[in-house]
DNA sequence: GACATCTGACAGGGACGTCTGTCAGTTTTG
DNA sequence: CAAAACTGACAGACGTCCCTGTCAGATGTC
């Protein structure tokens, strides 16, 4: 009948980890779970159990990191994003050639994650849009991506660049294309090879952000 | 017991109608339903028994015409996606300016169809990939739009366009692309007006589908 | 070593949608 | 007018998933 007060409390380790260590590699977990079914067998089938099943953890645990399985979703969504805007930013920093030698890096790098991981390019291309919650967080991301676009082209391209809304409108319309393009390629219909899916990218990445001549 | 052999009968009339014109008639009212509840109510709500209480009819009358609720539901997107292509060819044909005036008469008669009627709007934008059937009929979609811009594009545009596969990636990313743009603009999430919205698929379309000069 | 906490397995209520079947009433044909 | 076809309303079985709750066993702390 008491309970004890333990509103703050720490929580005690188990197996060597605090209770918010445990909680975080859960959550973790059920995450990439979610990625690898969504990825795989589509919205429909990455049900709650399904996920459970296959992060290996029950129902509890998953009510513990999310309220329900749109959190789940879109948490998958999300951590597959930041992952591939994480990595192409980094290849635009690592690249020190010309304006279109970085462009390329950077999308020679989503481009590679997606391809060697195709569970994380369906769920960003196809599946993103499976669910009125997926759709609501994708309409964001698009957004979002295309501000970084906008920015990094202007920074990259210069005066031949645009820059405010309307660079913005252009970079979401190639966000949008190219996901369509590579999601596409993913799925092997369309005969490219991987130099020239990214070449194909940059190339229109140039046509629609810079100012005509 | 005694089944009359009636395979080719063609049925008799009922209110004045023979029985292929009031199936006929009641697929119309079946496709119109979904399609209303689909851009309104989203694909979550748009059940079987919905779509038949939206159309004034019974579930029998619905198997009369789909096997099942994903059949209705690609038959609506496949409706409007015939209405807007037809509109749009139409335009091209009704037009007599230059390239780029009959590319603003094509994009003009879709956003024209899209907005007037924001259920399509909404139907071929958002709610187009949020199924399985309706993602697999949706990319088919995709590429036949995808064939007759860069179809259209290489007839309007002559020597300054492209032709073969190289441009059918790239109108697919336009066709991809723009899809998100009006898709945002209907939901008042981008501020332009309808003929910048024209213009600015126009000078997409133009810069992603020349040849660089 | 006793007690509290954490963990995993699983059962079952509740809600929703699909799909089939029945039945009474209406319209047409012979 | 009678028989046959058509129509509309509705009940209910069936399956699936969400979500809660219980219980035994494992792992900690005191």
């Amino acid at each position: 009948m008491v309970q004890p007060d333990q509103q703050d409390q720490p929580g005690r380790s188990y197996g060597g980890r605090s209770k918010a260590e445990r909680a975080a590699e859960r959550r973790e977990r059920l995450v990439a779970a979610t990625i690898t079914l969504l990825g795989t067998l589509g919205e429909a089938r990455t049900t709650m159990t399904a996920v459970c099943a296959e992060a290996g953890l029950t129902e509890r645990y998953f009510y513990e990191s999310f309220r329900g399985r749109d959190e789940a979703l879109t948490a998958a969504l999300g951590a597959v994003s930041t992952e591939i805007a994480d990595a192409a930013l980094a290849a635009v920093r690592a690249s020190d050639g010309s304006p279109q030698d970085r462009v390329r890096a950077a999308l020679g790098a989503v481009v590679d994650v997606l391809s060697t991981t195709p569970a994380k390019g369906r769920v960003l291309t196809r599946e993103s849009s499976a669910n009125a919650a997926l759709r609501e967080r994708r309409q964001a991301l698009v957004g979002w991506f295309a501000d970084v676009v906008a920015t990094q082209s202007s920074s990259l391209f210069g005066d031949q660049a645009w820059s405010g809304a309307r660079a913005g409108h252009h970079a979401m319309v190639f966000v949008a294309g190219y996901a369509e393009l590579v999601g596409s390629w993913l799925d092997g219909d369309v005969a490219l090879d991987r130099d020239q899916v990214v070449d194909l990218g940059a190339d229109l990445l140039a046509a629609v952000v810079r100012r005509p001549t």
